[in-house]
DNA sequence: TCACTTCCTGACCGATCGGCCAGCTTCTGA
DNA sequence: TCAGAAGCTGGCCGATCGGTCAGGAAGTGA
């Protein structure tokens, strides 16, 4: 039992600060000096910078996980609609760590914090896709998976954006193409 | 008139870097390093780090500039029309720095080297709604600005590429609402 | 009370950072 | 030919970085 709030903290400020700065912009004094301690006590309760990424991040991580499951066995327009209401709806929940996926800097997505992560996007770009090989559909699933999660921070109103973003999403990815 | 190239160099490795690593996470060294000279020789060709993002932003910077002007003067389906094949064509010749606006760190934006750009971007983003104030549509519009530059940068095909970022913005910004 | 655990910290470390500067080399045009 | 400009560089600077460590304070339960 954690005799303080400390750890949840430092969590709380590292994802405001690395979203607003970036993770190598961040540096453990501006996380410390933010939550009111020592650099020392960050790294008494974290291994280190990286591991206060990777804790950061394991929430939003597990659901993602778990919505990857859920798609897995889904084909065609089914595994598109179901990603998009679980996509948006956890982009809502976690939305500065989806801010750190499309707003951080590329190397961020190369600590082991995200060695999970990027193959569930992509399994989440394909049903998105709704399992089509064709460029033009892959292309979309991709402007649409990215363009949600850059919009997700600023907006407070949930209700408001969260229909807002599915109703783009099936436009964008949803409207008849048997004509092409 | 250049009597060495060494300066287009540095600014196509500082391009590739800046995107790749972020702008706070490449050094001048690795910039350095990459083109085949000195750190010093960066700073003879440029007067800091923040100047090479600023000469390297300043051609997109431009050119967003003029399609600015362009839109000023449309309204509704004119100027979202003119928005998107404009901004799609823009991204295409400017991957990187779009990349950077969208993929990089929310720091970078607040260099001087992009004073000028985010009121553009927000001008654009009201051409794309068509300058509706409509939530929905404001949001729907951003989520394609930042979807355009997110997918711009590793795709090699640019016809390809071009028709299907025009299509899904059309797709979903140009969808009759009028049953709303 | 006291041994142990948890929590925290100032001081320190080696490495890296952006940038400066004196000086050298190469090129150019009068 | 030569003065000056352009181009480049090694060595250096102070600041910052992630991280270490010995030690102190507070809490806990026997």
């Amino acid at each position: 039992m954690a005799r303080t709030r400390t750890r949840d903290e430092i969590l709380a400020v590292a994802a405001e600060l690395f979203y607003r700065a970036g993770f190598k912009g961040t540096s453990l004094q501006d996380i410390a000096a933010e939550v009111g301690c020592s650099k020392a006590t960050l790294l008494y309760h974290f291994d280190s910078k990286e591991a206060i990424l990777a804790a950061l991040l394991a929430p939003a991580a597990r659901e993602l996980a778990e919505l990857d499951e859920q798609l897995a066995g889904l084909q065609g327009e089914a595994a598109r609609a179901a990603a998009i209401d679980g996509f948006v709806d956890l982009v809502l929940r976690y939305r500065r760590e989806a801010g750190l996926i499309y707003h951080g800097s590329l190397d961020v997505l190369l600590t082991p914090a995200f060695d999970g992560v990027q193959p569930m996007i992509e399994n989440l770009c394909s049903a998105f896709a709704a399992r089509s090989t064709d460029p033009g559909e892959q292309i979309a699933a991709e402007v649409l998976l990215a363009g949600i999660c850059s919009v997700a921070i600023d907006r407070p109103d949930d209700v408001t954006l969260r229909s807002a973003l599915i109703a783009v999403a099936k436009r964008a990815l949803l409207t008849p193409r048997s004509k092409d």
